[in-house]
RNA sequence: GGGAGCUUAGCUCAGUUGGGAGAGCAUCUGCCUUACAAGCAGAGGGUCAUAGGUUCGAGCCCUAUAGCUCCCACCA
């Protein structure tokens, strides 16, 4: 093995063995359970940013958990055609050739897609493979490949048919620069500074005017009414009359409604039906006519009379300054308005009246919300189920069509000769009702619309498939919170609807990835960080323990340079660790664990394994993967590394060789057992010790057999597993040597001095007898010696709860400095033993508290008062 | 306007059913001790946001308040 930890010359080798070896593929195994998780298929337009990395490794923890477990454990990759937003860069892309895709025509357009997705769209999966990620890739799916293609049609056709799916003008978010509807879930609000313009519309029998207040001027060529609250005394004598609209000389009425607010701005709105929702069912109600004054560039059109072709905010400015001109600006104030933008691309979305598909949501929502409060799917952590439910109970119908070309085209055929109006699972040229010429609906289909179908479509449904009947619904899925109501939940109501059984069982929810300042990272704030970047420097082991170790309950992670350094020593520490294994092990003979004697030490580390084994697991069927991975930290480093490993050296350096070869063998077990507990969340470092150990128990650590709460199995024999005993006196014995250690320390002694120790036993003499070759190892003596008393001559003696440890004074310092400390220890004990004793003082404790709790502090009280006599004495010996 | 979450050491966060406040990083002090200086051994550092309440006992349970974050709604 390298001296140092040396991520790049092993890591490719590593997973392209995995992949030759075929570890990452399942199939169906009646002798196996099934565990299955499906990606979530990042857009192929993408590269794998620390977001994928985070959702990703939470998964392959998961998946390779399961599969060492023994598990068929089927990870289904894929990606995601993502229409608008492959759509808008394949467009940008042409721009700079000079050429629009207009010029290339709808089929033309799709050849250079498909190209574009042949370069780019595999990218993001050699990336992945970057992370170490254990997926079935040969069952990898895009949501437009001919299965999942397949899948839309039929989902299609089926809503289409029961009048679930329909085609309505309805008012929808309209997107000016990508050119295409959008659903209300893909609209971002933000709040922007504006103004609230007070507009003068006078009466036409020239009674007076009404002032309204409006944040849209512009919208004003198409107002076709203006409302008022049905009981505001202001207004009530001139409902039904009508005004003049300013700069069109329109004539349009007042009506009453009760949607309008009295207190907010003057308490008139003018009612423009055909570009903002709310006035849209204002109209509604009242019969108005709606007057679209927009191109679908957010230009104004021919309806804007003077002010065709200006873009709306020129057209804004204008009409303002017209308005002005004209004496109908009353006033302009300031006003916080939230403005709702495209989430793809940024623009102020417009809402526009327009004949669309939509997916009716009311018999869809109850049994996706049902599901979801019999627990029959869990959402973890369990808030999510609120925010979910509240999106489910009030979503709207959703607007499927996209006026695109990159997408599942809607399966729908016209017929102009008889009127007929028809989905169609097979393209239809020939009308079956009259015989005329079909032709097909120009729009494509949401994106999500086919990600909703991921779970089943990418395992062959419609088809009765072998991979649906056992991996199907799956179990898990990962994923982040942003995406609940775009993705989960129409998961949740398409599965229910089309498969009739629940996509998967466990939703696993965490948060986005932040800077080390808690901002999100972005390009503008130039402080996202590159995966791929990462590995090349840190490798993927670093970067994957790094990402999970922050996840806690679905919150936020921050990620940081200190962060991943202070990984990345830590896999260093494995490294080294497993290096000095191997280097002693060799020309030892290696033993069956319960084939020779523990000492200790040996069932200490064990207890402790069998202890960190259970956290671990424990942990990870809560999906606390982060939690699972401070645990393993703390075992590694602290029990085996810092404790374990120095007690075993006096062992490995002495003469005896079968004492050797037993340690050794306790070292190699628990370095195993070890690694494999830990490959879940780092695969690689894992996988290269786990090669190179002679006590291997599988061809490779990602098939080989997860650790056992039970303890060390051999065989199918349990031979010991707690050993709480064990665990209990060796604390004692540590608690004895950090005190002397503490001591040396406090007196400014360098760790190279070595000195006689004499121990006196307080109790358990047998267990000093037994560890004192380790006191003297790890407290730096030179020589231990068990006595009964202490012995003659100044010495500096150090107090635990097993014994009193004496070390000559001239062997370490001056007697000021051993008094002083000794005097510190005094007021230490002194407060104890106060604390106790007020405890013990307290009535309502000794009358309420549990009988185990009160003998412990009466315990703890004799202890310290013991301490205090020994303190004393040894103060005044030294005065 | 509605909902959710957070507030513990300088920073990032743990903290099981309520029973003496923890880790990592940073800081300070010693150490190149034959796995590791990407390291070892020590040390300092906290009114657990605030105010009440329940309890023999509260970081943990209840109520209120403050600050921060997010989601939803969209009064033109």
């Amino acid at each position: 093995m390298n001296k140092t930890y040396e991520p790049k010359d092993f890591e490719q080798r590593i997973y392209d063995n995995w992949v030759s070896k075929k570890y990452f593929s399942a199939s169906p195994n009646k002798s196996k359970k099934p565990f299955t998780v499906v990606m979530p298929p990042p857009n192929i337009t993408g590269q794998l940013h620390i977001g994928h990395a985070l959702d990703c490794t939470m998964q392959d923890a998961l998946i390779r958990y399961k599969r060492m477990q023994g598990y068929e454990a089927f990870w289904l990759p894929g990606t995601d055609h993502a229409s608008i937003a492959t759509e808008v860069k394949i467009v940008e892309k042409l721009q700079k050739e000079g050429i629009t895709k207009q010029q290339l025509g709808r089929e033309g357009f799709l050849k250079k897609a498909f190209e574009w997705k042949n370069q780019y769209g595999g990218r993001i999966v050699e990336q992945q493979k970057r992370l170490g990620l254990s997926c079935d890739w040969d069952k990898s799916a895009f949501t437009m490949d001919e299965r999942c293609s397949k899948a839309v049609r039929e989902v299609f056709v089926n809503m289409f048919n029961e009048g679930i799916i329909y085609q309505g003008d309805r008012i929808i978010n309209w997107c000016p620069k990508c050119k295409t509807a959008i659903s209300d879930a893909e609209v971002e609000y933000e709040s922007a500074d504006s103004h609230l313009w007070h507009i003068r519309y006078p009466l036409v029998d020239g009674s007076g005017e009404v002032v309204i207040a409006t944040t849209r001027p512009e919208t004003l060529l198409g107002d076709t009414a203006v409302a008022v609250h049905p009981s505001d005394s202001r207004y009530k004598k001139i409902i039904g009359k009508h005004l003049v609209l300013p700069l069109t000389g329109r004539q349009i009425p007042i009506v009453a409604d009760e949607y309008v607010e009295k207190d907010f701005g003057t308490g008139a709105v003018k009612i423009t039906p055909a570009h903002d929702p709310n006035d849209f069912e204002v109209g509604k109600r009242h019969n108005l006519p709606s007057i679209n004054i927009m191109n679908n560039d957010a230009t104004i059109n021919e309806n804007g009379g003077a002010y065709v072709g200006l873009d709306r905010y020129e057209a804004r400015k204008k009409i303002v300054d017209d308005l002005k001109a004209q004496g109908y600006l009353v006033k302009i104030e300031d006003h916080l308005n939230n403005v709702g933008h495209c989430y793809r691309c940024g623009n102020v979305i417009e809402p526009i009246v327009s004949k669309q598909w939509f997916v009716r949501m009311s018999e869809l929502a109850r049994p996706a919300i049902d599901a979801v409060k019999s627990k029959e799917i869990r959402f973890i952590p369990k808030r999510f189920e609120k925010s979910y439910l509240h999106w489910m109970e009030n979503s709207q119908d959703w607007c499927i069509s996209r006026q695109l070309w990159w997408g599942h085209r809607i399966p729908v055929f016209y017929c102009d000769d008889c009127g007929l109006i028809t989905a169609s699972k097979t393209d239809l040229t020939v009308c079956p009702k009259c015989g005329g010429k079909m032709r097909q609906d120009e729009d494509v289909l949401d994106t999500w619309f086919s990600s909703a179908l991921w779970p089943f479509s990418t395992m062959g449904w419609p088809d009765r498939t072998d991979l649906l009947d056992y991996f199907y619904p799956t179990d898990v899925l990962v994923t982040g919170y942003d995406i609940i109501g775009f993705w989960v939940s129409r998961m949740i109501f398409s599965a229910l609807k089309h498969t009739g059984v629940k996509p998967f069982g466990d939703v696993v929810i965490h948060g986005i990835v932040r800077d080390d300042k808690g901002r999100k990272m972005s390009k503008s704030l130039g402080n996202g960080v590159d995966p791929i970047e990462v590995i090349d420097n840190t490798g993927a082991d670093a970067l994957r323990i790094s990402l999970v170790s922050g996840i806690s309950a679905g919150g936020d992670i921050k990620y940081s340079n200190d962060k991943l350094e202070g990984y990345r020593n830590f896999m260093n520490k494995i490294w080294n660790a497993s290096r000095f294994v191997l280097m002693n092990a060799e020309g030892c003979s290696i033993k069956e664990m319960g084939s020779f004697r523990l000492t200790i030490a040996d069932k200490w580390i064990l207890g402790k394994l069998n202890r960190c084994v259970k956290r671990v697991i424990k942990l990870m069927d809560k999906y606390e993967i982060g939690l699972a991975a401070a645990e393993l930290y703390d075992f590694i480093w602290s029990d085996l590394c810092d404790w374990y490993i120095e007690l075993s050296k006096t062992a490995l350096y002495s003469d005896n060789l079968d004492k050797r070869n037993n340690t050794v063998s306790v070292l190699l077990y628990v370095l195993r057992e070890t690694l494999k507990l830990a490959h879940p969340i780092i695969p690689f470092i894992t996988a290269e010790i786990y090669n190179a150990l002679p006590n291997k128990d599988a061809e490779d650590i990602m098939i080989s057999p997860y650790p056992s709460t039970k303890g060390i199995v051999v065989g199918d024999k349990i031979i010991r597993s707690t050993f709480t005993k064990e665990i209990n006196k060796m604390n004692s014995v540590m608690e004895l040597i950090k005190n002397i250690r503490a001591m040396r320390s406090e007196m400014n002694v360098s760790q190279s001095k070595r000195t006689a120790i004499f121990v006196e036993p307080l109790a358990d003499r047998a267990l000093i007898k037994n560890a004192a070759a380790y006191i003297e190892k790890l407290a730096c003596g030179n020589s231990i010696e068990i006595v009964d008393c202490e012995p003659s001559g100044k010495n500096v003696t150090v107090i635990s709860s097993i014994a009193k440890a004496y070390i000559p004074m001239n062997e370490l310092i001056d007697k000021e400095k051993e008094i002083a400390r000794l005097t510190h220890e005094l007021e230490v004990t002194n407060s104890e033993i106060a604390r106790a004793r007020g405890k013990l003082a307290n009535e309502g404790f000794v009358k309420k508290a549990p009988p185990a709790l009160i003998e412990a502090e009466k315990a703890k009280l004799t202890k310290y008062e013991e301490q205090r006599n020994t303190l004393i004495k040894s103060i005044e010996n030294l005065k």
